[in-house]
DNA sequence: AATGAATGAGCATTCATTCAT
DNA sequence: GATGAATGAATGCTCATTCAT
């Protein structure tokens, strides 16, 4: 599977990595991909040169916080899969899903509009992502609980909208739950 | 109230405002906001000094090109309405926008991000296309076809969300109208 | 033969563009090509905007020194080959163009060292000189005065040497008079 | 007078400083001065702390470079002018430090631009090689092989110059011998 | 009114040098 | 002594905006 050698990092190395990943995280969603990365490593906590040592790019670091939301979304689906009913855990994936994704999708435009191949390395936990999500669907389909026409890009572009809908509403639950009811009502076979 | 004293501008001026603002929706739907006004200006054949003339910043262009956007909305809007059946002339509507917003995302979230009362003049036009759909949304529902409990921001924020799901599918017409049934049958009453 | 269509240039644009280039001269022959960009416009009087608008790369500055040069050179060149005696045109030529081209090394370096086909736009100019030489040095070699053996490359390799040698005298004229008739003295046939 | 007091070196580190000055001789030969301080470390198997420590300089870096270069030269020359007739000894010595200094223009370049002093260590190893040079040239004259009018200076401009040229031909032998022919023919008395 | 040259703050990125491990 | 992660000043370049022509 190829995979670069790489050495286990400093214990502070990889405590600055972590941190500047995280900081990222946080700015690029709530203030968008526009944030210089001066002021990141300024909230980091430490020089440029740092951040640039350890993400040879911007965009490198857009990748890299992508990258982490996508496997922290995969293991996530992954527990849910696992439980009991079919049903149950795709819908209760869905929700996950889209809350855990608000936000995210400017960071995807941004690399989309960065270049050519960005998916490299996003090819791995997108199609993991996507091999559970299809799990997961074909299993409520089986069950009899979602319509069987829907396919799994289908089903994505729902996760994508759901979540797009969402950010437009406040933090008042009540609407966002009905937007839920909706979407989750649409799915299921008429 | 009333806007200001608007002189009738001369007619190749309001040539080149009209190409400015053809050109800009073009360029900021298909290519991003990040495209630079040199060269909006270029392919709309005027200097910068012009451009600059006619919106004296980039913000008020992309204002500009919103209000235009919801405008004509509105005005489609208004047709629809008018036309008999109110559940008919609903899902028409919500269809049509829906369609007319395809890359609209973008434009919108860097208005929301380049400050704080950009909305003065979006205002407008937004209160108008939010009153018609209020009425829409307000028939459909007498006439028993939309789920009593959703309020105009839910519908606003299904609009923004279907609109989101198209952008992920590719142009196959097939998922996009799963969609639109997804949604549709989800917003009936259960 | 090609080339862009190029608009004859407002004229204090082209007072600023003769500017820029005097003091790119000046400043990456004496200080060497290694001062930042911001220092030459800062010495022109100009924003750096304005440089860059001028030439779009620190590379295309660097380029379009040795292009002035060389056509300098050139047109040089051809007046002393308009002269009569072939022999003595030869050296004067020699010397002149050596005399031309201290410190011009280093930018030729720079150039050499920043990528494949900078030649691009300097083979016009370089290719008019070589040819210009190329029948100084038949002339003089048909009258006698030069060892027939010698080739243009071999010519224009001890062109450099000559001004690479004058580069490490001092401002003393005997010891560089000294050095020009070693040079001379050898290229006679012997 | 007497330099430092310097510790023996541990075995170790006087052959990391000797892999290091070998990697930088070649690396800064063939790919200029501008090559960063990290590639060299790596290239040479060790750490970029242990390069500033041996030197604490990237300039001292190229110093020590160019001594151990005029070193060898000064050996060379030493050799070379212990041998029998004056005349073919200098010719023979003059070829060797040419062909020995090829690539060398950049460095002495880039150390000149570094600043003030320093010659400070170059002093010792230069003047060596001077004084040798000195008397061979001074041989050469004697013997009646070299225009007595020639000084140190000019011999040692003629060194770097002849240099220059070859660096300017390809590796085709013929026409590099003719520049030595141009060039010893005329340092010899007319 | 239109033009496009000029401006300069702002940004991503590099690299010599330091210092904790 | 060796290592390589951290630092941050410096650099080339961009682009929204202004203003002389």
């Amino acid at each position: 599977m190829g995979g670069a050698q790489e050495r286990p990092l400093r214990a502070d190395a990889a405590r600055n990595r972590a941190r500047l990943l995280d900081v990222a995280t946080e700015v690029f969603t709530t203030r968008g991909v526009g944030v210089p990365t001066e002021e990141i490593a300024r909230i980091a906590g430490v020089g440029v040169g740092t951040l640039f040592r350890h993400f040879p790019t911007k965009e490198a670091l857009l990748e890299a916080v992508m990258v982490r939301r996508l496997e922290e979304m995969a293991a996530r689906t992954a527990q849910l899969a696992a439980g009991a009913d079919p049903a149950e855990a795709f819908f209760a994936c869905f929700r996950l899903l889209v809350e855990q994704s608000e936000g995210k999708n400017e960071l995807a435009g941004a690399l989309a509009a960065a270049g050519v191949d960005v998916h490299a390395s996003l090819q791995g936990p997108t199609m993991e992502i996507q091999g559970r999500l299809g799990d997961l669907l074909a299993g409520a389909q089986r069950a009899g609980a979602v319509r069987p026409e829907l396919g799994l890009p289908e089903f994505v572009a729902l996760l994508a909208g759901t979540g797009r809908a969402l950010e437009q509403l406040g933090a008042d639950p009540a609407p966002r739950e009905r937007i839920f009811e909706v979407v989750f009502d649409g799915m299921r076979p008429h």
